[in-house]
DNA sequence: CTACTTTGTGCGGCATCTCAACAAATGAGT
DNA sequence: ACTCATTTGTTGAGATGCCGCACAAAGTAG
C-alpha cells in the first residue's frame, strides 16, 4: 500500500532525475497533496532530498527533489577464475567501496575462496557503515550454472566447481539474517549495463568474452532468467559443425571461434610474446591493437575474424531477440574499436528486420567491474521495491549481521 | 487501487483454480474480511460464482469460489496468407465463436482482405452478444513484422505487404472508440501455449512452422516483443553459410532446413503426387506421416533430416534463453511423433546445461487456433488488469462500435 | 501594479484495509 | 450424544491513506 506508492515515487526519481513534487504527482497520477506527504516519507527516511529549484516558464516555480544516495548501499561481490572483489554503490550508483584480490580459483579448496570473499565483503561494508550507510545485502556473481533457487552452483567449468551450495556456505559465514543472494555473472554484468530509465537501455542482450564467452538478457528492464536459471549460455551455441573442440566437450561452440584462446590463436604462433602467460591480459591486448593500429595485416586479419563470427550470433540472438543495442563486455570491450566493422555487416546481413531491428552495436565502459556493479544494483533494489525496509528493524539485523 | 486487488484475486483463481475466501486472504496476504468483500464486488460484476464445498481437515468447510466465463469475452482474429479468421473466449477460455474464411491475400487488395476481416470480428461479436456476454476488444494476429507501436506492419513476406498501417486501417472500421490491437502471429501463438498458473509454462519457446518459420517467447510468463517488436523471428536465424536461398533474400536461414518446403523437398520428387498444390496441408502431412508409419526410408530420412535441424536451432535458442518447454506449433505438430527422437537429440548434444536444462519438447494440440486463441487471452488480459471495466461505461462503447 | 499561472500545504471526506468479535459448520475426543 | 477445538465467513469499529478543495506563496506577462 503505502510502500507501493514511495517505490514509485522513488524510481520515478531514479529513472527520471530530479523533479519537482507537482511533476512526480502528474506523472505519476497523483494528487500533489499525496506527491508532497510521500516525498515527506522518503526524506524522513533518508532516501530523498531537495535540489535546487525547477523553473519551467509561468507560475511559482517547484522546489526540486532527487534521490538522496548516502544513506543506504548495495554490496556487489564475483568469485572469479582469477580474482575476488566486492564493491558497494550507494543508492544514486556511486562507488564507495571498492575490494578486489588476485587469486587461482582452480589450486584452491573452495572454503578457501569463500573465506577471502566474505573478507572483502566485510571490508566493503565496513566501508559502507564508516561513511554513515545502512548496507541493504549483498549480491554474488558466479562463473558457473546457479539452478533456479540461486543457491546451487550445479557447475562451473573455468572455477572447477561442481555442485557447491554457495547460497548456503555464504549465509554460513556471513549469518543466517543477512541477506545473501547468489547470481550467474554474465546475468549481474547485464543488469550493470542496463540503466534503468533509459529507453534504450530496457530490452539489450549482453555478451561478455574472456577465454569463455557468456552473457545476459536484459528484457523490459527486466533481467531474463530462464526456467532453472541457465539462460544467457551465448558462448555454447553451436555455430560452426565439425568447428573446433570446446572446454565443454562439444564441437564447434561459439566461444571456440570468438572467445580470448580463438583470438589468440589466430593472431599469433605459440611462440609469439603476446602469449606469454606472465602478460596480464589488458597488456595482450594493448599488444594487439598497436599491431593492428600498425597495419599488421595477421593480427587484423584475425580481429576480423573473430568480429565476423561474433557478429553472426549476433545476428542470430537479434533475430530472436531484437535487442535496443548488443552490449560486447570483457574483452570484447578493450579490442571494441577493431571489431565494430565487421560485427555490425555481419549483423545487418544476418538480421530479417530492416536495419537489423535498429540494434546498435556497443561497447562497455564497465571494464572488469560489471559483474560486481550489477550485484550491488540487485541488492539494491529491495529498496527501490520497498523504501521502508531502510528504517524496517531489518535493517538493523543487517548491521548485527556485519559485526 | 481497489482494482488491483479485485486483479490479484481475480488472477489467482485463474491460475490456481476454484478456492475458498480463507484460502484466497491467505494466499494473497490479505485478511478474510477484505478477501470476502473483493469476492462479493467480483460476483456483483458477474466474473465469479460460488462453486461448491471446499473439505479441508478440520474446521467449518470453505464455500468454494470460481472464475464465471460467461460474462465477458475477448476476441482474437489473424491475417494469414491462406485464411482470415476470428474467434471469441470467455473469461475462463471457452470457445464461444468461431469463423474462418480461406482467401488468398496475395491476389486480394488490401483492403478487401481487412473487409473480410471486419466482416468475421463482426459475426463473432454478435455471437458473443447473442451469448450475453460482454466484447471487451479484439486482437488481430498478423504474418509480418509489425514495429513497436504495432500499428504498422512494416513488411510482410508471405503476405506480400509493405508499410500498411493496420492499426488505423481497423480501427477506422471498427470505430475508434473500439480496444483494437495488433500483434505477430507467432507472439500470438505463444501467449496461447503460455497457460497462466502452469509454473511449466511460463518460461517457454514456442515455434511455428509453415512455408515460414516463425514464433515467439515467454518469458516469465510475459511476452518478449523487444525493443521494435521484432522479437521471435527464429526462422531467419542463418544455421547454415553456404546454404540454400532463403525467401527473404539470405542464404542458409533456418526455415530453409527446417520449413515445410524443405521437408516436400527431401521427401518427393517434384512430380509426387503429395507435392499437388490441390492438396490440404493436412492431407500432405497425413500422407507422410503414412509412408514413414510403412517404414519408407526416403520419408523417414528427410523427417529426420528436418527434425536434427529443428533440434540444432532449438539448442542454441535454449543456451540463450533456457525455457521450461519448446513447443512445436503448425505443421512440427503434425509430424511430430516422427519428429521428436532426432529433436531431443541434438537438443541435448547441443545444452550446456545438465539434461538440456530440463527443456522439454512438446507439440501444440491448439491446431491453427494457436494464433487467434493467443489474440482472445491478450483482449481478455484487460478484464485482468482491472475487472471494473465490466461495468465501466467503456463496455457499453464496444457494444455500439459492434452495432 | 495587476492579472494570471503554477506550486506546495492543510483539512474534511471517502474508500479500503485491518483488527477483533461472533455465529456457523465441521472433526476429534470422551 | 455431547463437548471442545478448529476453521470459515460475516459484521462492525477503527486506522490509514488518498482525493478534492481551498488557500497562501512565488513566479511571469502585460
Amino acid at each position: 500500500m503505502r510502500s507501493d506508492k514511495l517505490s514509485l515515487v522513488l524510481r520515478q526519481l531514479r529513472d527520471h532525475g530530479p523533479r519537482s513534487r507537482a511533476r512526480l504527482a502528474t506523472e505519476l497520477g497523483l494528487t500533489r497533496s499525496a506527491a508532497s506527504a510521500l516525498v515527506a516519507e522518503l526524506a524522513d527516511l533518508g532516501l530523498v532530498r531537495a535540489a535546487g529549484v525547477e523553473r519551467g516558464g509561468m507560475g511559482r516555480p517547484g522546489t526540486s527533489v532527487e534521490l538522496d544516495g548516502a544513506a543506504v548501499c548495495g554490496i556487489g561481490a564475483e568469485i572469479n577464475v582469477n580474482h575476488v572483489s566486492a564493491i558497494a554503490l550507494d543508492l544514486a550508483g556511486h562507488v564507495v567501496a571498492e575490494h578486489r584480490l588476485a587469486l587461482d580459483a582452480h589450486r584452491l579448496a573452495v572454503d578457501e575462496v569463500l573465506d577471502r570473499l566474505v573478507e572483502l565483503i566485510r571490508l566493503a561494508e565496513a566501508d559502507v557503515v564508516a561513511h554513515g550507510a545502512v548496507p541493504v545485502g549483498v549480491t554474488v556473481g558466479v562463473a558457473g550454472l546457479l539452478d533456479r533457487s540461486r543457491e546451487l552452483l550445479t557447475v562451473g567449468p573455468n572455477l572447477g566447481w561442481r555442485d557447491v551450495p554457495v547460497g548456503s556456505e555464504l549465509r554460513a559465514r556471513l549469518g543466517a539474517a543477512y541477506p545473501v543472494s547468489i547470481e550467474n555473472e554474465g546475468n549481474l554484468a547485464a543488469i550493470a549495463e542496463a540503466v534503468p530509465g533509459d529507453p534504450n537501455r530496457q530490452d539489450i542482450l549482453v555478451i561478455f568474452g574472456e577465454v569463455g564467452v557468456g552473457g545476459g538478457i536484459v528484457a523490459g528492464g527486466r533481467l531474463l532468467r530462464g526456467h532453472q536459471g541457465y539462460a544467457g549460455e551465448f558462448g555454447h551455441m553451436i555455430v560452426e559443425p565439425g568447428g573446433r573442440r570446446c572446454g565443454c566437450g562439444r564441437i564447434g561452440c561459439w566461444e571456440t571461434v570468438s572467445g580470448l584462446r580463438a583470438l589468440l590463436d589466430a593472431a599469433a604462433d605459440p611462440d609469439d610474446p603476446v602469449r606469454d602467460p606472465a602478460l596480464s591480459l589488458d597488456d595482450r591486448l594493448a599488444e594487439l591493437n598497436r599491431r593492428a593500429d600498425l597495419g599488421d595485416t595477421r593480427t587484423i586479419a584475425a580481429l576480423d575474424r573473430v568480429g565476423n563470427w561474433i557478429g553472426i550470433g549476433a545476428a542470430m540472438l537479434t533475430n530472436a531477440l531484437n535487442p535496443s543495442a548488443i552490449v560486447l563486455s570483457g574483452y570484447f570491450a578493450e579490442i571494441g574499436h577493431h571489431l565494430r566493422p565487421s560485427i555490425e555487416e555481419h549483423l545487418v546481413a544476418g538480421v530479417l528486420a530492416p536495419q537489423a531491428g535498429g540494434t546498435r552495436v556497443e561497447f562497455s565502459t564497465l571494464g572488469f567491474t560489471a559483474a560486481v556493479r550489477g550485484g550491488a544494483a540487485v541488492a539494491l533494489e529491495t529498496v527501490f521495491d520497498d523504501p521502508t525496509v531502510v528504517a524496517s528493524p531489518h535493517a538493523a539485523v543487517h548491521l548485527g549481521g556485519a559485526r
